[in-house]
DNA sequence: AACTATTTATAAGA
DNA sequence: TTCTTATAAATAGTT
């Protein structure tokens, strides 16, 4: 909508992308906004610039409970992962175990009140059946994995688990994520 | 941009408000994209209708990436004060719990390997014994203490029970911790 | 889900 | 930059 048609592909001239950006950002954002008002909902955008800059608005209700209602859909499906966030969860184990062991030395050789003693108890309890119950949740998603690819595997099948769309999901795409866990 | 100007207004009618966001939603997602292409930035959208659903999208990164850098910006300045507060706190058993709590909403969220989650369930059972052993350890001198006050209490003796330690409760009377041992 | 009359967004120019 | 304006694109109401 502009004197020309642009078709979509990276705008090479750096000055005129910026530009780009500036005017198409403003335009997205009020979108959002007159959605949000239009239809009584809440729509968070968040833009990270080619230089790295964030932008972000919300309408109809607080960025951070926005993102929780995301987050809370999204907890009990895998995030994707690449090895990298593999191995920032594995130091964060190893993290906490550490930060675990430094407070239990602490403990022993503090003057420690058997309240607060009782009460690292019930933590360390509720913790270990925190982590039990997800394990649980996960071995069982791992065999219900296992079990699918067994049935495709009779079938003669049709393979297209191609780029289909360029980035956006829509609400749920549990299965791909599975093959990763081991 | 349609047969009639509409003002910016909750839209009445339910199932047209409906309609619209459809159709809006639609086209701010496809703004969302194009934007993140001509001008090689990352764009995330949520989206959450009236009736609670949730409608997401993210192109040029994955929405976990691009939630991470708002939140790198924003919560995370909030975050590590609350932390920083904490930590000079010397209760070092709440903070330990809150960084536990905090570890295991990591794991949920992050893709976790049942290896490192087995791990993790080993580590909190060794922690939950060591806690308990201590426990049991600082009962038996609680005892032992309350015995060697009941032998003074029989003699004639000087009282000196003023604020000698500022944090620590041994005060405690046994009767409380026995029903929380399970 | 399509169709189009209009409005709106915006690309290029000033 | 900001404003202007010709034109592309989105969409409100209709079918």
């Amino acid at each position: 909508m502009g004197r020309r048609k642009v078709d979509i592909k990276r705008i090479e001239s750096k000055s005129s992308r910026q530009v780009t950006f500036c005017k198409r950002r403003n335009g997205l954002m009020e979108k959002a906004r007159q959605l949000s008002v239009l239809c009584e909902s809440s729509v968070a955008i968040l833009m990270v610039s080619s230089t790295g800059k964030l932008y972000s608005s919300s309408s109809g209700d607080s960025m951070a409970k926005i993102i929780k209602r995301y987050e809370r859909q999204h907890a009990d499906e895998l995030k994707n992962l690449d090895i990298a966030a593999k191995s920032r969860n594995h130091l964060s184990h190893k993290e906490l175990l550490e930060i675990v062991k430094c407070k239990l030395d602490e403990a022993n050789l503090d003057d420690v009140s058997l309240e607060s003693l009782i009460s690292l108890e019930g933590q360390f309890k509720d913790a270990l059946s925190v982590t039990r119950a997800r394990k649980t949740e996960l071995m069982l998603e791992l065999v219900k994995n296992l079990e699918e690819k067994m049935k495709k595997k009779r079938l003669p099948e049709t393979e297209d688990e191609g780029a289909m769309s360029s980035e956006s999901s829509y609400g749920n795409s549990p299965p791909e994520t599975l093959p990763l866990l081991k």
